[in-house]
DNA sequence: CCGACTTTGTGCAAACGTTCACAAGGGCGT
DNA sequence: ACGCCCTTGTGAACGTTTGCACAAAGTCGG
């Protein structure tokens, strides 16, 4: 795989921690725009974004030299530079499968079609749901996936239908010519190269955030007991769902183990496993 | 070995990165056991959390030696140790500020309590919404905000609210008590020293695989690389709307920004502007 | 026209994260 | 009981990202 790109508006390599902050910038000038502000400093524009003003110097300077010295850089201007090295100065048709609660929340969502994306589609596999209007869009049926993507010439679709379906359905926008998937399901979703998957988890998010919490409560407990690293190997405390420690029968390899898992079953979608021993290439998102 | 955790929120003894990808192992795990599974290898797990398996096992390590060699990890205890990392034992009461589109779906989403989160209120601030039922929890007016965090002493708090009102809900929850917060809104939140805040941004993945696309097919369309599905995706369409390189002189006014995106609203003003006064500092909240 | 001042763009080093490769360690068959 | 074989755990190499510090480059007042 050829790292260089050596083709038109000279794109070399920018790191993927860069593109992915570019969305914040372009997000902060819109705001100076708004508010009819010509230039701005990376000071300044560091600030409003929420990072280090070095760090976005470096980011703009994958562009190009786009700023003043002595003066900073000029909001429009850089607003139609950021934009196009984004791909933002074309319009992207986007598909939604999956109109439950969370598509029918994103196909009204004003915000999506802010910066060029589109819904052109949204389908659903329920006859319920199927011929309804959701936001000023009728919904279809997912049989008509292929047509709506070769029709549209659509390149990104969401996937928002519960994590069973998300395999299945990921593979039909492949197949039907998709190239960038953003996935609400709680799945690894499995793509083959040249796909790029994005997801947006929830669930991982507010884990991540129950980490920190419960290490400030730890922290604000005086008592130092228990910090943190591990108690001991055999320790017996079953807990509400994660069942038992090491229990002294460990059936050998692939055997029936006794199961008891989680009482609290997950709700909603509940994985009811699909290809989960893969033999394809996981899907990778670009970054985190 | 493992280094001593300071009883700080400053010196995390496991690396950010891995704790972003512990749910995901959780998951996977979860999913191994509901199969009956009893143990596992580094290498399935990590094919099934779609992760290298070196780094699984890296990972791992850091909350100490729970596998066993030649054989791989009990599926329950691995689980309950992950768990536990995690803060996943004990029970996360969450607060949805805004009941909108968006909340309502989070209110409804049955994967939110399934790893211990549960929703223990949900507010909005319209008259109209307020006493209505979602998901059986009844809509309370935001003035209880402060009530609500402190009778059930809630730490994690979403926020579903326009971006208008984000930072003010924002500032409420924290001096309520709330220390973790997970932001929908389209805006950096400035919190004080002590809060965390995780963003989930649609509009920034999007733009981030809009990025990819637009490089996908500028090289399919040059190289002759990807012979499969894009024969003639993407369309090169100049769109010069904002951009003036450079003008000469100091235009304070020209060119009006113009629709290139959509029809968001960039405004150009005409006031020679003076620069942005830094009205908000930005506090960037943990990792990414 | 000049000099002082401001801010960009970047070399560099440190921090962080990923991946390789392999020794240490433990189960399992015989 | 013993050695084979499998997998973990980890040292070390490598790549990426961050942040500092400063020279270069431009503006602005006089
Ligand atoms: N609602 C949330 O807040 C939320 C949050 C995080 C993640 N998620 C995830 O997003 C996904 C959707 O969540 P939701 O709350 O909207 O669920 P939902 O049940 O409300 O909606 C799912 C929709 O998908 C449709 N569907 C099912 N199988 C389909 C198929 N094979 N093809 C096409 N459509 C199909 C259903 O008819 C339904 O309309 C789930 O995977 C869920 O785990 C939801
Ligand atoms: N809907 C989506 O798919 C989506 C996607 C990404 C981001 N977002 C963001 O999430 C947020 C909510 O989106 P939405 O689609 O649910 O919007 P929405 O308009 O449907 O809901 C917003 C809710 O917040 C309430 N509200 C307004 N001001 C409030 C205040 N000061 N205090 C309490 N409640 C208040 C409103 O009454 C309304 O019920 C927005 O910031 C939006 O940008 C939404």
């Amino acid at each position: 795989m050829s790292r260089r790109t050596r083709s038109g508006s000279a794109a070399p390599g920018i790191p993927e921690a860069t593109i992915a902050r570019l969305p914040l910038y372009l997000r902060a000038l819109y705001a100076l725009a708004d508010r009819c502000i010509a230039s701005v400093s990376s000071e300044e524009l560091a600030a409003a974004a929420g990072v280090n003003s070095a760090k976005l110097r470096k980011d703009l300077s994958h562009l190009g030299s786009y700023g003043t010295r002595g003066v900073g850089y000029d909001v429009d201007y850089l607003i139609y530079q950021v934009s196009r090295e984004l791909g933002l100065t074309q319009d992207w048709p986007v598909v939604i499968v999956g109109a439950g609660n969370l598509g029918r929340a994103l196909a009204n969502y004003g915000g999506f079609l802010s910066r060029g994306f589109r819904v052109v589609a949204l389908l659903d596999s329920d006859c319920a749901v199927i011929g309804t209007t959701v936001a000023g869009h009728l919904v279809r049926g997912v049989t008509e996936i292929e047509r709506v993507v070769d029709e549209h010439k659509i390149m990104i679709g969401a996937i928002t239908v519960p994590a069973a379906a998300a395999q299945d359905i990921c593979d039909r926008l492949v197949g039907a010519g998709v190239t960038s998937i953003l996935n609400f399901a709680p799945i690894v979703l499995s793509v083959p190269d040249g796909v790029d998957v994005r997801k947006v988890d929830l669930s991982i998010e507010l884990q991540i955030l129950a980490f920190h919490a419960q290490r400030k409560s730890a922290a604000g407990r005086a008592g130092s007991e228990l910090t943190s690293l591990d108690a001991r190997r055999g320790e017996e405390r079953a807990i509400v769902a994660a069942g038992r420690p090491r229990s002294g029968r460990t059936g050998p390899r692939g055997t029936v183990a006794g199961g008891t898992v989680a009482g609290d079953t997950v709700a909603g979608g509940t994985v009811a496993g699909s290809t989960v021993a893969g033999d394809t290439v996981a899907a990778e998102a670009v970054g985190t």
